[in-house]
DNA sequence: TCTGAAAAAATGTAAGA
DNA sequence: TCTTACATTTTTTCAGA
């Protein structure tokens, strides 16, 4: 990819709502120049959307955990990422290597709808978990260096 | 929070770029009052700010790792996440609880760029490391439920 | 792929209920 | 905390290099 589209990428993860005029100033570039290329890599799926970052806990979403996944029956097809794409207090499913097969992060509200929503991933989801408790998140969403 | 605050943090969730215009059309406000709400909600830290979504590995971070990691000194005071912080490698961090004290999520080009951040995370902030690897993220950032 | 121009739309501010 | 009004700024489109 090329430099020019870097640094917009970088300007657009930093403030997403940042206006085309200011990118302008700070590439170098016309405003429609910006305009165009910022076109272009969502067309292109570089930049797959745009999203506010919320401060969970002021929403009611005090808990985060990792949930560890790992089918009760290791030879039948994988089909548990879509399965569990339907519950919606899971944030990202990530397929991985190792000892587990999968990795999910969710958020809830409270210890108790926690320990509904594991019930429901493993019934779902023929799966067995091992769930790691967030206690707090120094940082989070950091902007990559490109 | 106010239902209507909760309908506009999930409209600006789902597009971070939405105007406040449509935002007032979506929620029945003025396009001023749900400006003045957007400003508070910012204000306060619900919102924490704007990011527009990459896609990982069209910008060249091919890899993503979870790097859970434990002191070696268990004793001494812990300042793993600042010690961390300096290392623009790592998305996020959480304090967990279980056996061990954070997780990293982290963002790399190529293997052997992962290898030398593990190094680098382990003298930096004197831990020890066990790393999982992502083969592949069927979702992510997923918007939550409000 | 860029620039510059111009119309259309959105933002930001203020007065008033 | 809302609305309406209005000046300012930005977005969006398009012709031309």
């Amino acid at each position: 990819m090329e430099q020019l589209d870097r640094e917009i990428v970088e300007l657009l993860v930093k403030d997403g709502r940042m206006s085309y005029t200011d990118l302008g100033k700070a590439t170098g570039l016309s405003t429609s120049a910006v305009h165009q290329r910022v076109r272009r890599l969502e067309q292109r799926g570089v930049i797959k959307g745009y999203t506010a970052l919320i401060d969970a806990e002021s929403v009611g979403l005090a808990m985060t955990a990792f949930i560890s996944v790992k089918p009760f029956d290791p030879s039948a097809p994988d089909d548990i990422a879509e399965r569990l794409a339907g519950i919606e207090e899971i944030e990202a499913c990530h397929s991985v290597a190792g000892d587990e097969n999968y990795i999910l992060k969710v958020r809830v509200a409270t210890p108790t709808e926690l320990e509904l929503l594991l019930a429901r991933v493993r019934s779902v989801a023929g799966v067995s978990t091992r769930t790691t408790v967030v206690l707090s998140t120094p940082y989070e969403a950091r902007p990559p260096r490109l």
